[in-house]
DNA sequence: CCTTTAAATCATCGTATGATGATATTCTGC
DNA sequence: GCAGAATATCATCATACGATGATTTAAAGG
């Protein structure tokens, strides 16, 4: 049936293409969207290849291996270094629900939701992923929030408070609990917010 | 090391052993045990013959297949028909405690927490773990408990608490952020419940 | 007893996966 | 314009996985 290649081509021949390559945004981008479905181990080579509508082969080069392409995939989507002093400031009395805003509007955008997706999916089975969730409550964003904001206890009250947001990602956004997964976003920081609230000011013994 | 025996090495002799067989049991224990470590696709049939000491083939058939052995191992501790009426009796100014307290004892008991574990560290990938969880708030018990304690909104209310208590494990149990994963139970079931009972009890509106 | 059923291993089968050497095409620096 | 780096596919490779048919041994039931 193929025969002339006037356009119903199956042959994709075998080079490098004319003009500038976007291909590994491409691959970079499917890998993003599949990670954050299936998870690392649920995720192939192949199917991003498929996805990506290349070889397998570039798949598995272009970004060093699988584990290379997951790193590549879940980095994180904003600096911290900028963005923890800017959530910081305000009114100490409203922290727990501006630290709820800048979750809740991450996992809201399209673009920023599949790596952490990825990242929540993965961190039952790939260390990689279990590292980077452990360092984004301790070392990068939860812990140094609340000591920004001058709370004591920051690392418990940090992991408390990790442990709040990724708790209502997986009921809303991997389990997809209803209501909890239809509710408006602003209704989640205004219940979610309050709660944080507590766990920030609540008082610890010791 | 090995028990004394004239063979002494290599050949398991072909057919059924003598005595009553407690394989089936062991072997369930073994995937337990493993299923809570790797998850679903982190563990493999041959991994857990290897850790029950048993061969592979028969590790496939025993319980079914692989899912079958998943659903198996990950079989809920225990009844929430009896369990929901039980926690739901008492003052209702305390039923966040009393719900936190019921989690945190069972993932507290090492007997208890590997198909906890197993649950949760496969909810990314495994059909059959999502839905397991996601009945467990919607249908088993979360939902229940708030609608026997009486709060209005039981289906968002347990979809918040079971988020709380999803994330409270994921961080104290799967990723052991400190000093979350040292804490006492007591004194977690104290901030853990306290947040709790403020998710039963703000006002929600509509 | 003797037949049936359960328990256990062995030997594969088909498939999928991640990786890599070989090769073809294009772009870049000099 | 040409050497070399970057892009892209093809063709495999070794490995691992879950499943299953075949066979052997022990228990159970009449």
């Amino acid at each position: 049936m193929a025969k002339k290649s006037t356009d119903d081509d199956k042959s994709p021949r075998r080079g490098r293409r004319p003009g500038p390559s976007t291909t590994r945004a491409e691959i970079l981008a499917a890998a993003r969207r599949l990670f954050g479905t299936h998870g690392y181990e649920g995720t192939t080579l192949r199917s991003v290849a498929d996805a990506a509508g290349v070889d397998p082969a570039l798949v598995a080069r272009a970004h060093g291996g699988k584990d290379g392409l997951f790193r590549a995939a879940v980095a994180w989507p904003w600096d911290p270094a900028e963005v923890v002093p800017r959530v910081a400031a305000g009114p100490r009395s409203r922290a727990g629900y501006r630290i709820t805003r800048l979750v809740v509007d991450t996992w809201e955008d399209p673009e920023q939701r599949a790596p952490l997706l990825a990242l929540l999916r993965s961190a039952a089975v790939s260390d990689i992923a279990r590292t980077l969730l452990g360092d984004f409550i301790r070392v990068e964003v939860m812990v140094p929030l609340v000591r920004a904001c001058g709370f004591d206890h920051p690392e418990l009250r940090g992991a408390l408070l990790g442990g709040q947001n990724i708790g209502m990602a997986m009921a809303r956004y991997v389990l997809r609990v209803e209501p909890l997964a239809g509710l408006d976003p602003d209704a989640l920081v205004e219940i979610v917010g309050a709660a944080s609230q507590r766990l920030l000011t609540v008082t610890l013994e010791g």
